[in-house]
DNA sequence: GTTAATGGTTTCGACTCGATACTTAATGGA
DNA sequence: TCCATTAAGTATCGAGTCGAAACCATTAAC
């Protein structure tokens, strides 16, 4: 079981690199807008792209540089906390990453299995990989709709965190502050 | 199912980074030794470690030869062929490994869920993985026994590519020689 | 209003990585 | 047999990543 994840993880890993090559794109920077492709308006910060990867910010703040000049990404400041930076992808950035997702073959390599099958797997994967980040005490960044502060009232969901309303989509997208209920 | 995956694979790379960091080895240099705890004695060469981790083989020299300093694995001229290079860690690499197995926290993560569970799941991701290195056209990297060329006869088993004898340990190993039979 | 904490950027040194050139050993014709 | 070719591995170089530390701007605390 662990040679098999530890392969996998390396194949992913050779054809991100390969993939990026083309597009003269290092691992780290593909890495880092597939989660901005993939995340929630909380988490699209350079700090939270950080924690995702398991980077220190001054390092992904180089990657960003990158990406925002090969116009994948843009910046814009935070209205209320000038601080903080906003990163969305470009179309062009979008459409990379769905490029990379194909060229990968992991759903055409499952269309050979019984979807029934790959529900099963996909939740027992989750709760493993739930399980590792428990023991090594690292952050979930798991889909807004199962956290532990999502409410679900009559007319749209919640976050309970910030009080705000979430659409059906903001409700699917990875959160930098999402906790697993008890 | 392709963001956990996505996810599992970093979760596994920050650990790995974490991991070497207290030892002051790169990701890497990490991965290349435990591939060398794993595979057998036709795959234990630069060039192999180089094709399973989709690396030049310039790049693989140099990270083997901060292992082989850090006194982590040996090296050794091939009797035959007196280009090629075995590599095979020593007792400290060996221990590391397990180390680091142990500091991931996967085996700890499945313990949670039942064996046979595990099993089919294992049984699924081995497939999907093999479906993916297919698409890409990348090697197995499999274990021998599960290769074409494996042959079992009722006193051991032999390679039907270099016709020497495997023993059962021998069996379990990755090999890059390795075929899936038709 | 001063001080501390926070989010980001910059800079620096150690290291990776791919490309290229190079060394040595095996191979395969003529 | 000889010599060209191929293969395995190493060495070197330049571009780029990474972590650490210093730094800047803004916000929070008191």
């Amino acid at each position: 079981m662990h040679d098999i994840l530890e392969r996998l993880a390396n194949l992913q890993r050779m054809e991100i690199r390969a993939f990026g090559l083309r597009y003269g794109l290092q691992p780290v920077q593909i890495e880092a807008l597939t989660y901005l492709t993939q995340c929630n308006r909380y988490s699209n910060t350079p700090q939270a792209v950080g924690e995702y990867l398991g980077l220190t910010k001054g390092t992904v703040s180089q990657s960003l540089k990158v990406l925002e000049r090969k116009a994948l990404l843009r910046k814009q400041l935070d209205k209320l906390d000038k601080r903080m930076v906003h990163l969305t992808p470009t179309p062009k950035g979008k459409k990379l990453v769905e490029e990379l997702i194909a060229a990968k073959g992991l759903g055409s390599a499952l269309e050979a299995t019984k979807s029934l099958q790959v529900d099963e797997l996909a939740n027992v994967l989750r709760s493993t990989l739930r399980g590792m980040q428990h023991l090594n005490q690292r952050k979930a960044f798991a889909a807004c709709h199962t956290c532990r502060f999502h409410e679900h009232h009559q007319k749209g969901s919640v976050c309970g965190l910030t009080h705000e309303p979430l659409s059906k989509q903001d409700s699917q997208l990875i959160c930098r502050e999402h906790q697993y209920p008890e």
